[in-house]
DNA sequence: GGTAGGATGGGCT
DNA sequence: GCCCATCCTACCC
């Protein structure tokens, strides 16, 4: 992080703001800024995953070892393999022993967008760097390791912009499931040329 | 502009 | 053994 950059952050999001159910959490995280190290970007795309009957979340089919932390206290990262290939990242939701929580799908690079590019050299445009859940981990250089990890402290942190605007939200339905694939838990900032697809 | 198919490995039945 | 909360390339308009 620049110091010209942090001037532009609000405080980092605390445990209370997670612990709400997983679609207001998934809507409220527009706008916001997920910080790691050098890198920053803002949050313009998300999907709420809040078990229970919902078969498309992975805590749906119960508590493994697997998704033990989305069972867990609320304000933590979720990151897990997908497709052999790439890893997700999701903030869990919801109070603590209730199942729940939001994946990162897009973000609008702010800060190292040079060390992004070294991260998704293929990338050829900024609304390319994090435009997906899979490039978005690459981007921000999120893996497995922060499974677990507090998002309310640390170095992978979620913080308020230093101005808040008002932003014009769209919502859809999510993207690459099966089940439950008409539900209204996708949500977007409308317009932004940074969301995936 | 569009889409079909392959890469690749962990989780769970 | 099957199923993925994906991405990239090749190929075709």
């Amino acid at each position: 992080m620049t110091g010209t950059t942090t001037m532009l952050l609000g405080p980092i999001l605390n445990r209370a703001f997670y612990q709400r159910d997983s679609a207001a959490v998934a809507r409220c995280l527009l706008g916001k800024v997920l910080v790691h190290g050098e890198t920053a970007g803002i949050i313009v795309e998300t999907e709420a995953y809040p078990g229970g009957g919902d078969l498309a979340s992975h805590s749906a089919r119960g508590l493994t070892p697997r998704t033990r932390v989305v069972f867990g206290p609320p304000g933590h990262a979720y990151v897990y393999l997908i497709y052999g290939m790439y890893e997700c990242l999701n903030l869990v939701a919801e109070p603590d022993g209730t199942p729940g929580c939001v994946l990162l799908r897009a973000l609008e690079p702010v800060a190292g967008l040079e060390r992004m590019r070294q991260r998704r050299p293929r990338a050829r445009r900024p609304e390319d760097l994090a435009s997906g859940p899979g490039r978005l981990t690459l981007a921000m250089g999120i893996t497995r390791t922060h499974n677990g990890a507090d998002v309310t402290r640390g170095p992978l942190v979620v913080r308020a912009p230093a101005e808040e605007r008002p932003v014009e939200i769209a919502v859809a339905r999510r993207i690459g499931i099966r089940h439950c694939a008409d539900l209204p838990l996708r949500f977007l900032i409308a317009g932004s040329p940074f969301v995936s697809r």
